[in-house]
DNA sequence: TACCAAGTGGTTAAAAGTGGGGCGAAAAAC
DNA sequence: GTTTTTCGCCCCACTTTTAACCACTTGGTA
């Protein structure tokens, strides 16, 4: 069963002055009971994928030519963490990975079906602003959807 | 299971007047109580694997052409050495390696799923400010990933 | 209104991390 | 053959960080 296709809605949470950072009871459900955070290559975000997700993601990273795989892999690892939720379902995110997404204090944490992105508020809601629904959809029209 | 895939995360440490470098408690959790270090062949930095990594690294080189297989076992087991950490999680490191990856105090010590990886921390902020993501990312699409 | 689960914040005790001293074995000098 | 030096190894003292714990607020539910 597709339990991952759970992670729905997104929410606001503040980073307090340790790092944590609150993830939602009914993300943890699906999560397990440790997970994998990295910085995404695409957007400035946190990813969070369950510990089998990320062994997915990597796989066929691995299995590349070597040299682009071990790149890929330094460029993933480097400010990826694995954590454990606290008693009240708090993760603490390391610093260097803060940074890098531009998270100071409110984030926004959004279930995506299989993973979770957590974003800083501003960095977000800038890039809702944008989102341009009418080219999208065209897009999708020319693929049949 | 996988343990290995959970060295992630990069540290800052620092080595001392004895050539010791501490490494993180949860790298050695995955590590085991002794493991192998030696000088990556592609990069300017230290790797540092579990016996049993090793065992698997080393095994199909063993296969090649008698030649080659010999020469490559040579370059890699030159600077390599067999190491224990001390009562508070250090390693020494042999001052020929040390010297051939250009660390003199401050290294990065960098978690990479199945293996560490030690840099000098000036090279490494080199490296990884000539990474190109976009390029990367061309790659795997290539790749279909 | 009372209860329970979710969420937030701070305190504190235990690990993690850092530096240095001392001892003994092996090597080098006398 | 004796003394001195060097170096690896083990131990101890100290600081910093982490994560376990506790107290409180909020919101939904019965």
């Amino acid at each position: 069963m597709l339990e991952a296709a759970k992670l729905l809605g997104s929410f606001q949470h503040s980073v307090d002055a340790k790092n944590r950072i609150f993830i939602p009871a009914k993300f943890r459900e699906n999560l397990g009971e440790s997970f994998v955070i990295f910085k995404s290559m695409r957007d400035q975000c946190i990813r969070v994928v369950s510990d089998a997700e990320w062994e997915n993601y990597i796989e066929p990273i691995q299995k590349l030519p070597r040299e682009l795989s071990e790149n890929v892999m330094q460029a993933l690892t480097d400010d990826a963490a694995s954590v454990t939720p606290d008693a009240q379902g708090r993760i603490v995110i390391p610093q260097s990975l803060l940074d890098k997404v531009g998270i100071t204090k409110n984030a926004t944490v959004a279930g995506r079906g299989a993973y979770l992105e957590i974003w800083a508020e501003e960095v977000y809601a800038e890039k809702q602003s944008k989102r341009d629904l009418t080219s999208m959809l065209e897009q999708l029209s020319a693929y049949g959807l």
